[in-house]
DNA sequence: GTACTTGCAAACAGTTTGCATAGGC
DNA sequence: GCCTATGCAAACTGTTTGCAAGTAC
């Protein structure tokens, strides 16, 4: 997602409305990279629309993905988290905070084409303990 | 997960018990590369133990994560899979039947720390249509 | 005015948990 | 015999769905 006035006009160009709701959600999403999760949002968005319905909140999330203004991360196992930043980078996570954070790496390999099929996307995800927490238990001993 | 005997004295040693359910679900990862989930593991193991419950399943699944003789895949975005190879390797899943597939590359990065963060585990998932579909969808044309 | 969208609640899928019983060591 | 593992069912979490009422265009 470059920026909100692109992503709506790509929405109606597709033929969706544009709902308060879903310019809330929209607005939530542009430049936050927090990687949110469809109820990180949904608590985020009530603040202001105290009558949004998770439903709403997922259906904006699934039309973001469709016309590719988001992407979605599974690297947290759990819940799905989405990413408003749709250039090709990496991700980590860290196991005991459970924060995830972008990595930006030159060496991503651009895949076409692997073992004959064809690949239309790559996430690389990185598991481990993230700088603060290292700090954190460092200091513990 | 090297082969069954191996890790049945791995599991020994950390003072697990060696029940027969827990061997016939040993016995279904040896080898498999189909990267069963855990409903998938549990059909088959009921077929030779049909009083297996899921509890049991998953429980002998998290103690196999633990003593890493298995490694959980979150690429599918629904339910978690379960690969017994744990050579680093990547993963294909395609987008039209669903199946997932190694992928052995040689440029896999061997990172063991980014942006400071310290790096246990690295995962890279390729998303597409797999070599069959695409042949299955030319025909249909 | 017409369709798409919303909000609500119920349904759903995958996974986890609590507890009495069973069984490995 | 002790202590962990099992099986069952219920609970729980994240997500999806059905439908009447509302609203963007």
């Amino acid at each position: 997602m470059e920026n909100v006035k692109d992503c709506l006009s790509k929405l109606k160009a597709k033929g969706f409305k544009l709902t308060p709701q879903r310019l809330a959600v929209i607005e939530h999403l542009e430049g936050n990279s927090s990687h949110p999760s469809a109820s990180d949002l949904f608590e985020e968005v009530k603040k202001k629309y105290p009558m949004i319905s998770f439903a709403t909140v997922y259906n904006t999330l699934r039309i973001l993905g469709e016309v590719q203004e988001i992407k979605q991360l599974t690297i947290g196992s759990d819940k799905v988290n989405f990413d408003p930043n749709t250039e090709q980078h990496d991700h980590f996570f860290c196991r005991e905070c459970g924060k995830i954070m972008d990595v930006f790496r030159k060496d991503n390999p651009e895949v076409k084409e692997i073992n004959g099929h064809c690949v239309h996307e790559c996430q690389i995800y990185f598991y481990g303990i993230c700088s603060e927490c290292l700090k954190a238990s460092q200091k513990e001993e």
